[in-house]
DNA sequence: CCCAAACCGA
């Protein structure tokens, strides 16, 4: 006789896939014995229990029907539902059991209700099943459900917006008069998270205008939208609005406050409302971090990494990244190389982002080799992976490496994006491969389906420029569908320099100053092709012009790091305490450079 | 039912 006592003495909290198929089928029929007896369940039951039966949710259903109180059975399926559907419970594909359950309860006659919906399709969001979803959604319609509850209509917009149909959301949205503040928050997230964030601000400007209060998840949200955009104003805006509704202050707000200022570039807020907040968690410490490297603070960014380790916050994957990105544009090889030991004390395998980040630095750091034996470490690449390490390749010189591992991509299934023929292009220009080149340029468009950018065609002038085909070059800049940038003048220019064409440089360089009037580059290239075709006169000239429209200089800066100090040395900076000697060898080093130049001409 | 942050560039 089976009793209840039976099911208490089996393991509670033996979840599925912890346990065989066979004894979780043999408690069923237990099950199935005790419900066809009394049709009733055995008292006590837990829930985790039936859940744990979800391999055979089929049988599950055709026995939860015989039981006498189809209220009860309801109701457990969705308890069912519900696990399954909940964050602690979702490896291994468990969510979509969910439907399966939902299509079993339909097939037993149970009716799902306004607590089954939102569940399935919060299962079918977390999976980004839509098409499933969309079946789920067809009953919700069949049955009035989505117009008249809330929550079914705003897991069908959360379904809609994880996969990226903002319209289908749109449409949910605005389908019935009934949203509350869900509805509008996650129409505001789908707008972001899609790439609008203009469209997100306009619509919480009209939740205000519905006479809605946003709570901290929708300021947050908008908070993001300010990041995206780089709307310091509008970020400001936000901030009143979340003062002066009393929005809570909580860690999730602060955080969003400490990355909007920080990507709209008011660091001084940004470290304020860092130092203000009441409670930090280690995303605190990743906005300040990452958002400093975002800045080009990679400097600041770094001490706020030795910061944060002063006070044992541990590092994540984020927190990594960022250090490993500031490493990279330092050129701090040691500390990087601290990083990739940490990284392989605390995990198995460096890939994804931390991978990327990895084959950057060793690159940026000149250590290629690393770099190489990094991403071909990595079990899997993406686009970035490839994209860094032929870069890295390119700066390196490496044209036939970076162009091998860029031929390797279609074979693995890696399409190239833009900033991948960023590499391609630089490397074709080192190694002076101007019809590859050309060729690689074609592809873009043609084979790719990709849009040249300004940026792709500032790398064409620079390659055929500096192989001298000047009026090649000019003929690309005539047919650029956009305006030509300071780079693609500025490369022009480069290559008149090269070449020596006086003529045509001072033509350029008023096209480059139209641009970009505020800086000095194209000033120090005209002077340089004036000095190099003897033209001193102009070249003076130049130079006191330079002087009196007092302009921005670009500063020309190196860094280098020796047993883990960093030095830093500015043009004509005088800051080392041996500077006097460093500059005489500069002196020798450079004479002797041009001892060679002359010997080989 | 809705919460933030990261990797490739001339």
């Amino acid at each position: 006789m089976l009793t209840c006592k039976t099911y208490l003495n089996s393991r509670p909290f033996c979840f599925a896939g912890g346990i065989p198929i066979s004894e979780d089928l043999r408690k069923l029929r237990q099950l199935h014995a005790f419900v066809l007896k009394t049709r009733a369940l055995p008292l006590f039951l837990p829930t985790h229990q039936l859940v744990s039966s979800s391999h055979n949710l089929g049988y599950l259903c055709f026995v939860l029907n015989h039981l006498e109180n189809q209220d009860l059975c309801l109701h457990l399926c969705n308890a069912i539902v519900r696990s399954l559907s909940s964050n602690s419970f979702n490896d291994n594909g468990t969510p979509l059991r969910a439907v399966v359950l939902f299509r079993e309860m339909l097939r037993n006659g149970f009716c799902p209700d306004n607590y089954t919906v939102p569940y399935v399709l919060k299962a079918c969001a977390q999976s980004q099943a839509l098409r499933e979803g969309v079946q789920v959604q067809a009953y919700a319609v069949k049955t009035g459900l989505v117009y008249s509850n809330v929550y079914v209509k705003n897991t069908l917009m959360r379904l809609y917006a994880v996969c990226g149909s903002v319209s289908s959301a749109r449409n949910v949205f605005d389908e019935s008069s009934q949203r509350d503040l869900v509805s509008w928050t996650t129409l505001i997230q789908c707008y972001v998270k899609m790439g609008f964030p203009r469209e997100a601000v306009l619509t919480f400007f009209a939740m205000c205008d519905a006479k809605l209060k946003a709570d901290e998840m929708t300021a947050v949200i908008v908070l993001s939208a300010c990041s995206k955009l780089g709307d310091l104003k509008l970020g400001r805006k936000i901030h009143d609005y979340i003062f002066d509704n009393g929005v809570t202050f909580d860690v999730f707000v602060g955080n969003a406050l400490v990355d909007m200022y920080l990507k709209c570039g008011d660091d001084d807020s940004a470290r304020k409302i860092f130092d203000e907040m009441p409670v930090r968690n280690v995303v605190s410490w990743n906005s300040l971090i990452s958002g400093l490297a975002h800045q080009g603070e990679f400097k600041d960014a770094l001490d706020m990494f030795r910061k944060m380790q002063s006070v044992s916050v541990e590092p994540d994957d984020f927190t990594l990244v960022g250090v490993l990105n500031s490493c990279a544009n330092l050129g701090l090889l040691e500390l990087g190389k601290w990083v990739h030991a940490y990284i392989d004390r605390n995990r198995v395998e460096a890939d994804g982002f931390i991978g990327n980040a990895l084959v950057d630095m060793y690159a940026k750091c000149g250590s290629i080799d690393q770099a190489f034996s990094v991403f071909q470490s990595m079990k899997r690449r993406d686009v970035y992976s490839y994209t860094a390490i032929i870069v890295g390749f390119a700066m390196h010189g490496e044209a036939k490496r970076a162009l091998d591992i860029f031929a390797e991509m279609p074979q693995m299934g890696i399409k190239p994006d833009e900033v991948t023929f960023i590499g391609v292009l630089t490397a074709c220009s080192h190694a002076g491969l101007v019809v590859e080149g050309k060729k690689y340029f074609e592809d873009i468009s043609y084979v790719y389906n990709l849009r040249p950018q300004t940026e792709h065609y500032g790398c064409m002038v620079d390659l055929l420029g500096r192989a001298g085909q000047i009026e090649e070059a000019q003929e690309l800049i005539g047919n650029m569908p956009m305006e030509p940038d300071a780079y693609v003048w500025g490369a022009l220019l480069g290559a008149c320099r090269i070449h020596g064409h006086v003529e045509l440089g001072e033509d350029v360089m008023k096209k480059l100053l139209k641009v970009e009037p505020e800086r000095d580059g194209a000033y120090v290239l005209m002077s340089n092709i004036y000095s190099s075709a003897n033209k001193w006169r102009d070249a003076v000239k130049l130079r006191k012009e330079m002087k009196e429209k007092n302009m921005k200089k670009t500063p020309g800066c190196s860094l280098i790091e020796l047993d883990g100090i960093v030095y830093e040395f500015r043009k004509g900076g005088k800051s080392h305490p041996r500077s006097n000697e460093i500059y005489k060898l500069l002196e020798q080093i450079t004479s002797h450079i041009k001892n060679c130049q002359n010997f080989a001409h």
